[in-house]
DNA sequence: GACGACATACCAACCAGTCGGTATGCAGTG
DNA sequence: CACTGCATACCGACTGGTTGGTATGTCGTC
């Protein structure tokens, strides 16, 4: 494992435990445990480590959903339901081990880095982007009609990065349980916009 | 206007915009027109500052929503509709005017500052407590069950929050249109658990 | 012996916070 | 009314530590 995977590594822990502006590349290299000289070595400003950042997010996180089991199910309202469900069951512990580099990265930098800005709107549309032919197809399957099942796609994300700054506002303890409240929600949305009997729950 | 006074309004203007982090001491002072021995005289700290800021936010923009019209409406689910139209009403131009100084702060300092993190719980919270006793009346007129009006009155401020990062990942051109997109969802969900005939739209 | 991958030493700018001081107003006292 | 005592509001130079970033050197490998 080279240096520059063991900053990304540290800089996706401790951006999402203290946020960007608040980690300094010491810390980073602290925690990477590598010297000052092979950060800069391998990213040219702090900034452009943010963006590789977010793009290692964007690369570790895709794959992972791209491999879930869910995508095996032959009807597209359960692979919608299947994703919103595994969302639901990773959300656990203390918010900064469930919680989104690109949405606390953006938050932050949305103004003073178009850079980085750019590379958690990837980040935060990659996501979107794969869930929405399943949506597409689910639509027209129940005959959904009003939005567009591009807008719906963005709207899972809308409520995932909700759900992590309510339960970063909630105590510890309570996080996990705020965050998949509001993601029961969401999956009530959908079950009634696409008009199923269910049967899975919390 | 005192000195005080001036500091919080350069607060929120500049955490809206760059974040808690990422605001010096010497810029608030800059931009509010004080020096630093003011600052120091009416705040502790910077931590200090940041939840006088959070409490500033939660007071004037509770005493906002308190004063809406809709809170005449004879029908309980009107006046929680009436909330949500305004609020997608009040999205307008780049995400540092309408974005939410509370949500912003949290998710940098809900870790590093019990205090701060705390004072934003509040925030959100005060507006979420606003919000449910409607919310409670809606759900006994149209019996909805499987769940609370207090999950329900958290879960509108879960999709505001989210729209909010969404909007800031988004270009300032679109942040607006993306954040409306999203609160339109979740008048939608409302509209599908309540079973109400809808007239209104965006 | 050239080159990529690091390490060490260092720097100017900036950071939050301190401190000695001034201006103003107000309550008490003679 | 004049004077004293003291609190509040504010000023701005200063400090010690931290910041992102640089310059230079060393080591192993092709």
């Amino acid at each position: 494992m080279t240096a520059r995977d063991k900053l990304l590594e540290a800089a996706v822990k401790l951006i999402r435990t203290n946020g960007f502006a608040a980690t300094s590349v010491d810390q980073l290299c602290g925690e990477a445990g590598v010297t000052k000289g092979a950060f800069f070595h391998h990213f040219a400003s702090k900034e452009a480590l943010g963006v590789a950042a977010a793009d290692y997010w964007s690369a570790s996180t895709g794959a992972f959903f791209a491999g879930a089991p869910f995508h095996h199910y032959p009807r597209a309202i359960d692979r919608v339901l299947g994703y919103l469900d595994l969302r639901i069951a990773l959300i656990a512990g203390p918010p900064q081990s469930f919680s989104c580099v690109a949405g606390t990265m953006v938050q932050e930098a949305f103004l003073s880095s178009e850079a980085i800005r750019f590379a958690c709107a990837a980040s935060i549309s990659g996501n979107a982007d794969a869930l929405e032919p399943d949506i597409a197809l689910a639509m027209a399957e129940a005959d959904v009609a009003g939005t567009t099942a591009a807008s719906l796609a963005r709207h899972v994300q809308t409520v995932i990065q909700g759900a992590f700054i309510l339960a970063k506002a909630d105590g510890e303890a309570e996080a996990a349980a705020t965050a998949r409240d509001a993601l029961q929600h969401l999956r009530r949305y959908f079950t009634l916009l696409f008009k199923i009997e269910d049967h899975d729950a919390d």
